[in-house]
RNA sequence: GGCGCGGUAGCUCAGUUGGUUAGAGCGAUCGACUCAUAAUCGAUAGGUCGGGAGUUCAAGUCUCCCCCACGCCA
């Protein structure tokens, strides 16, 4: 039996994510976790919520509510959202857990005894009025170039020229529009990421196996311009992890926390504490520490382009600095972006569909089909709705939906709602069971490799093979002549439906559940042989039909729709 | 402006280390079937692989230049 320990990025808690974040990687990784599981294999599926910085202070601020309380309720939010999808986490923690707290600080002490930790004096700016540092872009002001009004202080967006918030004119606060600003002497904690560069650079030259575009982003990183760069790792903010080394205060650093990007990886670990002491103590350490059980395990992440240096650099340096023996990624598995109707799924501007609107209007297997099923695995990919009402029609309903239905459907005429006996099988049938188990062989190696939408492919041309078979066996004709052999027919339809129930149980959950639950079988372990699995349902079976599994989008729904999401949310 | 990923059938996308007539699904057309959610199955049509030059016995696949789209950065 495998161990696998698989981890999603953790999405930011101020808001609900659109269908590009979910298909960049907590849906693909349920995939791989809910297929893993079915394999047999032991699996740690986590997640969580990533709360710390100024966007979460200042969504808390603008709801009226203590960050504090704002994070809790909107975690509870999110939670709801991925049960809704059928988002299997074995834990959905959050970063701000008194674990992650444990751990950072752990981290940072740890770093700091190697010498990888530097304090760095900065000028930042100060607003008296609002009792913090405000970070550059929540500085707003006149663009000396262009004169526009409300310039941010790390960029104009009206001339997209760069600016540092001394240059502003009239600067102000973005917070409180307070102008009681002035630049203050902070302290700050570097991680000394250039002092590892050498190291990460063997360790990134020895994953032979990872996608070109994760290579290539974590490769430029390292080697464009002066190298890696050192990164603060500290913050003047309430809201984060107080900075100490470990145990111990941190002279100097009172008053301040872990910067977000430090904390929030380690909180994959941190995760998987809270699920122990979720499950009431289950021991953690065997998934991550190599010397305490760890070493058989396989760790794959996933991750949308954009965080792929955070896992390839980042967080690396952390580890590998702590001199401690955590559990490396093994394959980090990152796709690219979803487009939406020609432009991009935007969660600053509210464009596209988020995930509640996409729960309210749809089951969870339609989305979770078409978006795994075209997910942007190593290009960019459009989202129309068009092309989505088109997919979920012809393969959900179509193939497979249509295919329960009108097996179950004739037998129920013909030989009533158990499963008939008649003839043995034929050498058409002895057909079908050969391309079954070459199909399925490939399907598995594909869902081995993480090749999402060509597994998706198989598994479509799997649900095909039923229907090519039924109609060429054709028991509607074949029962004129010879019942007993319509009635194999029939049986071996059934049994079909079974099949694809497990087979599909990674991709579409819960139409899985529903055609396990109508064939009758409570369970029912992933098939390796086709004939084996064709005989599962035995002859007297009571089996029932059940409804259409899957409606169809009509056009009207689709331009309502298409209506409805062509503006900004709102 | 620099860098990065791309530009392959009407659409969405595959094309491993360069090697025989460039693939899939959808859409289109035609045919078969009538059990079924007007579903299914089969067949056919459709591409000078963004443009140009080069390397090679051989290039969608390598090199150079250009054009276009997108993204990141200064």
């Amino acid at each position: 039996m495998q161990r696998h320990l698989i981890t999603s990025a953790i999405p930011y808690i101020n808001g609900i994510k659109h269908l590009g974040n979910l298909v960049g990687s907590q849906l693909p990784a349920d995939l791989y976790a809910r297929y893993q599981r079915a394999r047999g294999n032991e699996v740690l599926f986590l997640c969580a919520t990533d709360e710390h910085g100024t966007p979460a202070e200042l969504a808390a601020a603008k709801a009226g509510k203590p960050v504090a309380e704002y994070c809790a309720e909107m975690h509870a939010v999110q939670a709801e959202i991925a049960e809704g999808f059928g988002l299997s986490f074995d834990h959905f923690g959050r970063s701000s857990s008194p674990q992650n707290h444990a751990l950072t600080q752990h981290f940072a002490g740890r770093l700091a005894d190697a010498g990888l930790i530097r304090e760095v004096v900065e000028k930042q700016v100060y607003s008296n009025a609002d009792g913090r540092f405000l970070p550059d872009r929540y500085i707003e002001g006149t663009c000396p170039n262009c004169g526009y009004d409300k310039a941010r202080g790390d960029q104009c967006e009206n001339c997209t020229k760069q600016l540092d918030p001394t240059d502003l004119i009239d600067p102000r606060s973005a917070v409180s529009g307070s102008t009681d600003l002035e630049v203050r002497d902070t302290k700050h904690l570097y991680l000394r990421q250039s002092a590892l560069k050498d190291d990460l650079d063997a360790w990134i030259d020895s994953k032979s196996d990872w996608p070109i575009l994760t290579t290539s982003i974590a490769k430029k990183w390292l080697h464009d311009g002066d190298g890696l760069q050192d990164r603060g790792i500290t913050r003047d903010l309430d809201w984060g992890i107080p900075v100490r080394r470990g145990d111990a205060d941190w002279p100097g650093m009172e008053g301040k926390v872990f910067y977000v990007w430090f904390d929030a990886p380690i909180e994959y670990i941190a995760c998987a504490d809270e699920w122990a002491q979720a499950q009431g103590g289950a021991d953690w350490q065997r998934w991550w520490r190599t010397d305490k059980g760890a070493k058989d395990v396989r760790y794959t992440q996933f991750m949308g382009k954009d965080n792929v240096p955070f896992h390839t650099l980042s967080f690396p340096a952390t580890i590998l600095g702590s001199g401690e023996p955590w559990k490396m990624v093994d394959h980090l598995k990152s796709f690219n972006y979803l487009n939406y109707e020609g432009g991009q799924f935007s969660t600053s501007q509210g464009r596209g569909v988020f995930m509640d609107q996409a729960l309210a209007l749809l089951p969870a297997d339609y989305w979770r089909w078409w978006l795994l099923s075209n997910c942007p695995e190593t290009s960019d990919t459009e989202f129309t709705w068009e092309l989505f009402q088109q997919g979920v029609n012809k393969d959900l309903a179509d193939v497979l939906g249509n295919f329960v239905s009108r097996v179950t459907k004739f037998c129920r005429s013909k030989f009533g709602e158990t499963v008939p006996e008649g003839c043995a099988f034929g050498p058409q049938e002895n057909a079908l069971i050969e391309t079954l188990n070459s199909r399925m062989d490939q399907y598995c190696q594909l869902m081995d490799k993480m090749e999402v939408r060509k597994s998706a492919q198989e598994l479509r041309a799997i649900w095909v093979a039923g229907n090519e078979y039924l109609q060429t066996a054709a028991p509607w004709a074949t029962i004129k002549e010879d019942e007993a052999k319509a009635a194999m027919q029939i049986r071996l339809g059934l049994n079909l439906i079974a099949l694809y129930a497990v087979l599909s149980a990674p991709f579409i959950p819960t139409a899985s559940a529903r055609m396990q639950d109508a064939m009758n079988v409570p369970d029912m372990d992933w098939p390796t042989d086709a004939g084996e699995a064709l005989a599962k349902l035995s002859p007297g079976h009571a089996f029932s039909v059940p409804d259409n599994l899957f409606g169809k989008i009509s056009d009207d729904d689709r331009s309502d729709w298409q209506e409805r999401f062509s503006g900004i949310r709102t």
